[in-house]
RNA sequence: GGAGAAAUGGCAGAGCGGUCGAAUGCGGCGGUCUUGAAAACCGUUGUCCUGCUAUCGUGGGACCGGGGGUUCGAAUCCCUCUUUCUCCGCCA
């Protein structure tokens, strides 16, 4: 949520930052400012009577305590109808706020100078790449062959315990998940960040924070006897932890890594290019979370970058970054990178990572805040996360590139964690 | 799930209808003293909205778990929700 003394202040910045996500602020900023200036001039009024009611309610307390019992009730009827008129403005003040509010969560963060204006993916700036693509011979199998070839995950007895996107990891498939999540763990904390295992259910609040209610209510699951949400990733409950907290200086950046199975309705969206593991109601996640100082809260997003592609090098996948253009990032953004791994099968790129810079839009919702030293007024933080990483098209591009005539070839870097080589 | 008790500032803890943004202690910050530190002493100490001011500031309003009500006036009374604690039941 942009903060109303931006768009007060620099109405016109806003509307202009706003074209390159190719989105239209002009009438929406009017009409904020409009309310805006309503609001306050109402709310003056009513504290100007507020206080006078203050001041009368005062006067009939020392009356009392002097038993002039006559000058109190005069004085007392003098309060009714100003009482009425309080009343009756407070009710539109509230409104008032609610209009703005509803108003100012309808626009989208502002994009950062560096990204471009564009409509869609092929809008995005390749930034680098990284490893080398392989070769596959012609017999080669997609990672939905090669799964049933090796039992080692198992989509049909997902549908009969659940629904279709909900596959059983079995075996070595099992093995590798848990590897994998080990492995990402485990280089999150060796890169200073504190491991977390958060509630996989959050509350309205905490869907609201993050900026997933109102709007998109129907991509999550809801529990609905008791009102709760299925989280879609762990940046939920993770940056929640900071809804209402206002934080010292010297603790920035904070650095949290959580794993969570991550749940996500995607209602309508099944078809061709979903098949197997591109596309899943539930997935493992390591998503890492850092809340940054305003000042160098860009420096955080290249070293997760850094750290995002450690992975996907480590994993020797080939990968390249990506830079979203305006029209390709999320509502929420300010920067996004995306990375994505090449399915050598699919002959096609996966997106398993996103890495952004949210800037004060998610902090204002959760009125998150710190202080510098010596300063009196609070900031709002800046926060980012990142998929550090996405398993499912992970494991997809590995079992696709690494596939041999003996098996599959588990990479280097994890055979501590699976405890054998090669599935097969 | 049943019965009872409670929720106050960073923490501990008073206040139970008016002068309470809230005693007191601890902690934090600034100072005096000291070569330095401790102790002692003095001062200071939250958040949000809003007016004025170039700035330091300063005026007003709101906030004592959340929401609603009674009252001229609520931390204090009433209703409701949430959470915590104690006892009982159930349970991985």
């Amino acid at each position: 949520m942009l903060t109303i003394n931006l768009i007060r202040e620099n109405k016109d910045f806003v509307i202009e930052r706003l074209r390159i996500k190719n989105f239209d602020a002009a009438e929406a900023v009017e009409k904020i400012l409009g309310l805006d200036q309503t609001r306050r001039e109402i709310q003056s009024k009513c504290d100007q009577m507020q206080a006078d009611m203050n001041r009368i309610s005062k006067e009939i307390g020392s009356m009392m305590k002097e038993g002039r019992k006559d000058e109190a009730a005069l004085a007392k009827e003098k309060t009714y109808s100003l009482k009425e008129e309080i009343r009756s403005l407070s009710e539109r003040l509230v409104i008032l706020e609610n209009e703005v509010k509803t108003e100012i969560i309808k626009l989208p963060n502002l994009p950062h100078n560096l990204v471009a204006h564009g409509h869609g993916a092929e809008d995005n700036i390749n930034v680098r790449e990284g490893g080398s693509i392989p070769v596959l011979p012609g017999t080669a199998l997609s990672h939905w062959d090669l799964i049933k070839k090796y039992d080692i995950i198992d989509f049909d007895l997902g549908i009969k315990l659940t629904g279709a996107g909900f596959p059983v990891y079995k075996g070595k498939g099992a093995r590798l998940e848990r590897a994998l999540i080990s492995f990402f763990l485990d280089e999150a904390v060796k890169a200073g960040y504190t491991e977390l295992m958060p509630p996989i259910l959050v509350n309205e609040d905490s869907g609201f924070g993050t900026g997933q209610l109102p709007d998109k209510e129907g991509q999550m699951y809801h529990v609905g006897l008791d009102n709760y949400y299925l989280i879609p990733t762990a940046e939920v409950p993770v940056t929640n932890i900071y809804r209402d907290v206002i934080l010292d200086s010297e603790n920035l950046p904070v650095k949290n890594v959580a794993y969570t199975p991550c749940f996500r309705r995607e209602a309508g969206s099944w078809g061709a290019h979903v098949r197997g593991l591109n596309r899943l109601h539930q997935f493992d996640k390591v998503e890492i979370v850092q809340i940054a100082h305003p000042d160098n809260s860009y420096e955080c997003l290249d070293q997760m970058v850094s750290h995002v592609e450690g992975l996907v090098s480590k994993l020797e996948l080939p990968y390249r970054i990506l830079r979203l253009c305006g029209g390709d990032m999320s509502f929420t953004s300010a920067m996004t990178y995306d990375f994505e791994v090449w399915s050598a099968a699919q002959k096609r790129w996966l997106e398993v990572s996103s890495v952004s810079n949210f800037e004060s839009f998610q902090a204002n919702r959760l009125k998150c805040r710190f202080r510098d030293k010596g300063e009196k007024q609070n900031r709002l933080v800046h926060t980012l996360n990142g998929s550090a990483l996405a398993l499912p098209r992970i494991v997809a591009a590995l079992l696709e590139n690494n596939q041999t005539e003996q098996g599959i070839a588990i990479p280097e870097v994890l055979k501590p964690y699976t405890g054998f080589d090669i599935i097969n």
